[in-house]
DNA sequence: CGGCGTACTTTGCATCAGAAAGTTGATGCA
DNA sequence: TGCATCAACTTTCTGATGCAAAGTACGCCG
């Protein structure tokens, strides 16, 4: 009986990143599209840590990312798919579950008695 | 002004990672120190997996660990250290934000419209 | 027409997670 | 006793990857 109560498989490694749970956050709370520059200053990231972000968010069909142009400046916007969206919402709910183990956890241990010198 | 709402720069690279999370939840449910083979059994690692785990977690300072005997047969077991306790807590709350951040995002930007094919 | 700024991309490095192989020593058994 | 097995870890190796720095492309200003 492989019980593993605390693996937590659903910790999608595209998605447990601080950079890319960063971005879909901000994502998922534009319901419009955002241009490049807007999630690099949401986010704090530098061009390159965007761009290669966004390209494994995209590669893993997580976001779309349209290029385009505003005028004659090219604008990249992006947007969650839903298929993302969902797989968000999946890892959500995983998340939950850890913080909540994780909050009763940390409650109940707290007093956590001196070092005793282990018997044998 | 260099606001970043959703940088999360409180998601420490060395607690935000699957196997660690894992590793340090068990381990503040449990008030007594832990066995190598409990880890290995309630986070569902391997062995070599859970060594070198482990020896990040006691490099940082969040754990202790002892290796002593059990009868004749090696026992290592594992704490964590007050100062573990506290980064893990901070760690929480951090996460408790992003997941309420989030949660809030995702169910407000549900609705997404069709994709207009940006006007330009 | 030459430098500057915007908007990204590409490259390179250093780290690191996970798998596989290795180590040490106790126990079973013939 | 000698050999094989198993338990409990540790060490090594390799591919992936996060981040930073350099690079590209193009419009704009003077």
């Amino acid at each position: 009986m492989p019980e593993a109560p605390y693996a937590y498989d659903g910790l999608d490694r595209v998605l447990h990143e601080r950079a890319r749970l960063s971005l879909l956050t901000s994502l998922a709370a534009h319901p419009k599209p955002l241009a490049f520059a807007d999630l690099k200053q949401l986010c704090g990231l530098t061009d390159g840590n965007l761009s290669r972000h966004l390209g494994v968010l995209e590669e893993a069909g997580l976001v779309e990312i349209r290029k385009g142009y505003e005028g004659r400046r090219p604008l990249t916007t992006c947007r969650l798919t839903p298929a993302g969206r969902q797989r968000f919402v999946d890892y959500l709910t995983v998340l939950e579950r850890v913080v909540r183990d994780a909050a009763e956890a940390a409650r109940q241990g707290q007093v956590d008695g001196d070092p005793e010198p282990l018997p044998a």
